[in-house]
DNA sequence: GGGGCGGTTGAACAAGTGTTTAATCTGGTG
DNA sequence: CACCAGATTAAACACTTGTTCAACCGCCCC
């Protein structure tokens, strides 16, 4: 079963409902959260909350294949969308903001709810960081970190939680068309303010993080701690 | 009616049930978030659902008192407990934290979930923060920003949201009495790469930061771009 | 001691939830 | 045409939700 594909011989529709109640589902999800009646879901695909547990057997593998298929359409859309060391800002240079909205959308819903989907997500992201800022490092544009792995994870929660609290607070109940701008003025809003603070820091001098380095009792890296201070 | 104390005359317990309500609910809601059922808090707090919506009208308001109360008490507790420029270093640094674990926990399922008092909070600590980072800079240990007042929401949202999303990956099944020690080691993981980030930046150059000036259309206050420039 | 009166309960209610079940419709195949 | 298999539906189910209602209990006041 499901073997074919869109283009097959009939009229398309046949099993094109399944998808439709992902996508659906997707939409609502990422519109209202999580806690939406399936009867709702279903309304909006145009079918019966009956048919979506037979096609899914229950709302929880319904969601289920919603993450996968979000999480799948992302990655091949484009691997470094989310992942970059900033974590937000070369999404929004993307045109595609508008198409993908829903699929943002329905992520940031899922880092507020927080489960599988988010945990595996953000664990990718760290560990495309990894791989940008060790780069940087290697080209001389990143500056080396005391504990590179330590920052990497800090520069990635920065970077989401942010972006998540933000649309917690400002966007819960915008509509779907307003997403993309509310998106593009989220961006504009801390684009500044994040590039200066990545620039040139915050203290003028060193002596609270030194200060914290003599109150920690076991300072990681010690090693090179001179490399970095000098 | 409610102006004697805890050890007058009587048996003590007699007003005592409408606040105790509210503190089971406190701990439920921080433990379990809002969505749990009015019969679980009334079951915690010995009494029955019937009673809650006596004694406070409706589930929204029960909700509203926590929100007034935790408000409040953290607010006399300590002012600048939330609200100091990084936002959170400060609160690991006072022995209270096992105490009011509950309150604390409240808020980050408040900011999770949204909402009235999430929106005072975080303008609260934005207020509050701008403050201290313009004592800082008075006093010369703050670098100047060319936009002081963006600089500031963004490090809120940097603070708040981050450590909102680590509770939510990584403590959202957490038992109360574990509820410090996550914090306490939440706070040791990202202490370093925040002073860090905050002391040297992560950027070797301005090249990026000056790019991103360039191609923003409306630089914010751009007389002053020398005197950070420099 | 009688009379209220607030605190408190247990049962009931209406609405919503996810899920199940039986029936209906539809289209392809012998 | 008969027939079967899958898609689809409407109704029912069991359960939880927030809320309401009538009754009860214990205390204070007259």
């Amino acid at each position: 079963m499901a073997s074919e594909g869109v283009g097959s011989g009939g009229n398309g529709g046949e099993f094109a409902t399944v998808s439709r109640i992902r996508d659906a589902a997707i939409a609502r999800f990422a519109r209202d959260g999580f806690q939406v009646g399936l009867r709702t879901v279903a309304a909006d695909a145009g079918v019966t909350a009956g048919l979506v547990i037979h096609h899914f057997g229950s709302k929880d593998e319904l969601r289920l294949a919603c993450d996968e298929h979000v999480l799948e359409t992302l990655r091949q859309e484009k691997t470094k969308t989310l992942t970059d060391g900033t974590g937000t800002m070369l999404l929004a240079q993307m045109a595609e903001v508008e198409r993908l909205a829903p699929m943002v959308r329905y992520l940031l819903r899922s880092m507020q709810a927080g489960g599988e989907l988010a945990l595996k997500l953000i664990e990718n992201m760290i560990a495309d960081a990894e791989q940008y800022l060790s780069a940087g490092e290697a080209a001389g544009v990143v500056r080396p970190s005391r504990d590179r792995a330590a920052r990497t994870r800090y520069l990635a929660y920065q970077a989401t939680g942010s972006m998540v609290l933000w649309f917690t607070l400002h966007g819960a109940d915008a509509e779907p068309a307003e997403f993309a701008a509310l998106f593009r003025r989220y961006i504009e809003d801390l684009a500044l303010p994040a590039l200066e603070l990545f620039t040139q820091g915050l203290l003028v001098d060193r002596s609270m993080h030194d200060e914290y380095l003599m109150y920690v009792p076991d300072p990681p890296c010690a090693g090179d701690a001179d490399s970095i201070a000098s």
